[in-house]
DNA sequence: CGATAAATTCCAAATAATGGAACTACGTTT
DNA sequence: AAACGTAGTTCCATTATTTGGAATTTATCG
């Protein structure tokens, strides 16, 4: 059994799989959606703490309600149905519906790709992506996960949190270096967030990815329980340090213009 | 409790409340996905069959699980994790890989858009779309679910079932007049099935929305346990019967190389 | 402010999940 | 071809989790 102490934090980020029937499932799909290549049962069983038996049968509801999908050569995906899940969820989204609008103009403003990601835990998820042309495939990015600290999106979103959560956030994260720009210790991270938050922007000098530029800027519930944030990224050899630069302002607009419509729009009652 | 008998073979497509927890889970997330508006904690209710302490309990163990979220108005939508998952289901599902560059050629070859899609159960649900100007929002389609007897996707889909399964499904199908020309029984679906297999290809001729005609073919694996689908859409006003004739053999053909494709790369030890 | 509805918490009873071991299917080696 | 090993599946008494009615707290409206 997993070792879970008492004071079980357990916040999401990592796999918390916590002693409900349904987290012990949520946990079985993790691992097969982090597998590499979709894995067969007995890699599953050598990642999972569960028995046999146990697991055996998990495997099996799960295929039977659609959420995994068990291939002929006994390897096992994820189902279709958490597509229509998720095709609801993105469409349905208050937030990213008012959202839209604004990244669309942005992205008219700039010509380069935009984002819109909210934080979950230690990660960014995408919500959405207004690009020109249609280059690189579509869905892509949205629903992605990508850690919260070496992106402009991320820090930008980090920088909005209350400062215990930033700092409980900052320790739970499990540093990596990707660049040689990349944050790697909580105090930089904090830092990182003070800078920030007085000049209203964050900036991705290509921490996680060479030859990639972004400049952000936080969004936040009036309450402060929901961050997220907007991006412009392009490319290095297109995008200069100055047009990041020039950028930053309309960014910042661009996300309290968005805030403003949460305000209005998801007032008491709408 | 819900009256469910000896025989339940409860297939999928409607809401299939199974016994297990995991099952009474889903059935809360598809009350959610299909509510028109975020409802609130008694809309949920009134629709389920359970008492009042147990919803309470399973909204929020999913609520903690991230797969619904609680919005401040006490409503509930469903939540970020769901587009995790969807987005690693899509961009691994190997089918859609395979898949992806025909789709691509069969845009190149006709200018319209192109539509990938899988059966499950009396729905087919859309795995890829490819077209030219990103008019409509993208992510679009992807996911969603439409009945399957009254799209092209869909009725090529059904022809690729054996004849018991084809009769079965034809039979629990819940029909809705959408246009004059929607087939509304399940004998008119069992017909239109032969004269698709007869010629190989599915037309939708208006029947699901006016205005819209598309061409279609099927795809299914060698033993027929999966049936897919691709398309051919367009507005009426540009897509003449003509063009529509025109693109019957090229849709086939690339149904097929899909097929191929299959066959080679999903083999036995690939 | 008071009244009413909605949301949340509680805990003994009911039920579903557990997990070790036994069994089957399949592919590999002698 | 038979024996072996590995991977996958099934079984059922035990155990832990879910259940659900009622009581409590919190929000909403006149």
């Amino acid at each position: 059994m997993r070792a879970l102490k008492e004071n079980e934090v357990a916040s999401l980020g990592d796999q918390a799989s916590r002693s409900g029937t349904v987290g012990k499932a949520m946990s079985v799909l993790d691992l097969v959606a982090n597998a590499r290549t979709p894995p067969r049962f007995t890699d599953i069983l050598a990642q999972s703490d569960q028995p046999r038996g146990t697991l055996h049968r998990q495997l099996s509801i799960l295929v039977d309600e659609g959420l995994l999908s068990l291939n002929r050569d006994h390897t096992y995906s994820l189902g279709l149905r958490l597509l229509m899940f998720a095709s609801k969820a993105w469409a349905e989204n208050q937030f990213r519906v008012i959202a839209e609008p604004h990244l669309r103009a942005l992205h008219e403003a700039t010509g380069e790709t935009v984002h819109l990601g909210v934080l979950r835990g230690t990660e960014v998820i995408y919500l959405d992506k207004v690009e020109g042309r249609q280059a690189v495939r579509m869905y892509s990015q949205i629903g992605n996960a990508s850690p919260a600290y070496c992106t402009g999106v991320g820090k930008a979103a980090l920088s909005a949190l209350p400062d215990e959560e930033l700092e409980r956030i900052a320790k739970t994260i499990r540093y990596r270096r990707f660049t040689d720009t990349t944050i790697v210790t909580p105090e930089a991270l904090i830092e990182e967030a003070a800078r920030i938050r007085a000049c209203g922007n964050a900036f991705d000098r290509e921490e996680h990815e060479p030859g990639i530029r972004c400049v952000a800027a936080p969004i936040h519930s009036t309450d402060r329980s929901f961050v997220a944030a907007i991006s412009v990224t392009g490319p290095a050899y297109r995008v200069s340090e100055h047009s990041i630069a020039t950028w930053a302002s309309i960014v910042r607009n661009t996300a309290s213009d968005i805030m403003e419509d949460m305000r209005v729009r998801l007032s008491p009652r709408s």
